[in-house]
DNA sequence: CGGCATGTTGCGCA
DNA sequence: TTGCGCAACATGCC
């Protein structure tokens, strides 16, 4: 689920079910998603407190407390936000649970690499991903980012302090779009290449945003590329599975 | 059963 | 010191 495309898209339903709500009761039993903390401890900071705000930086979700408060959660790479009746029982995967009134948000995560964090103050974790560039995409930066490292281009794009919410998928196909080859050496990128890999980020992004999830590349080795139909091919770069066009993208 | 998975962190090593 | 590669995290699914 969760790069940033989705990310965003939690967090706009996120704001229309809790904005300017008072939370009746919140409970979570997994340590684990709640770490570090006490499960007690996140039902008693969000309990009776009203909601002012829900905001994204990169991946990560702050939702903002009357009393200055906040709740942060990273959605790992299965976890969703959900809403059902206030008496509804806890959904498959259910971690944590926010009632209000009537209605019920739940937090759901297979795999439980998410995070709920519950802290007084802003966490490292948000504070390390930089604010969002305004008016998206700051392309001096990432051609800097680009410029100094001798990593491939694919890897530097995933680097969550240079961009924050690429993930895997953004990535690849924003590198098809911009026939980039995903192994070239960042550096070694032509101001051209970086422009179109910036189109191209911000071209996946909004796709995503709009609800299309079919994809070029991406999960698609051995198929034919839908620009070139060359065999799609697949290699792994920092730990990661790559699909690109060795035809189209070189 | 084996392999793979949209993310992040921490460790060992060059 | 910096950066890189990789395992680990916990679990589901094909």
């Amino acid at each position: 689920m969760p790069e940033l495309p989705d990310v965003e898209i939690v967090r706009r339903k996120l704001r229309r079910w809790l904005g300017g709500q008072r939370i009746a009761a919140a409970s979570t039993g997994d340590a684990y998603v709640a770490r570090p903390g006490s499960t007690r401890a996140f039902g008693r900071a969000l309990a009776g407190r009203r909601v002012v705000g829900v905001d994204r930086r990169g991946k990560w979700l702050r939702v903002r407390l009357d009393d200055g408060s906040r709740l942060f959660s990273h959605l790992g790479m299965t976890g969703d936000w959900v809403r059902v009746d206030a008496g509804a029982a806890p959904e498959r995967f259910e971690r944590a649970r926010i009632d209000l009134g009537e209605r019920s948000v739940r937090y759901v995560d297979a795999r439980r690499f998410g995070r709920l964090l519950v802290a007084r103050d802003d966490v490292a974790e948000w504070r390390a991903r930089g604010p969002a560039p305004r008016g998206g995409l700051d392309e001096r930066a990432l051609a800097g980012a680009f410029a100094k490292s001798r990593r491939a281009v694919k890897e530097v794009l995933m680097d969550q302090s240079v961009l924050a919410g690429v993930g895997n998928i953004i990535a690849t196909e924003a590198l098809w779009r911009a026939r980039v080859d995903p192994r070239a050496p960042a550096r070694r990128l032509s101001p051209r290449d970086v422009r179109a890999v910036a189109r191209g980020i911000r071209g996946e992004i909004a796709r995503e945003l709009a609800g299309e999830h079919r994809f070029a590349v991406y999960g698609r080795r051995g198929h034919p590329c839908p620009r070139c139909h060359a065999k799609i091919r697949s290699v792994r770069l920092g730990g990661r599975t790559t699909a690109f066009c060795p035809s189209c993208q070189a």
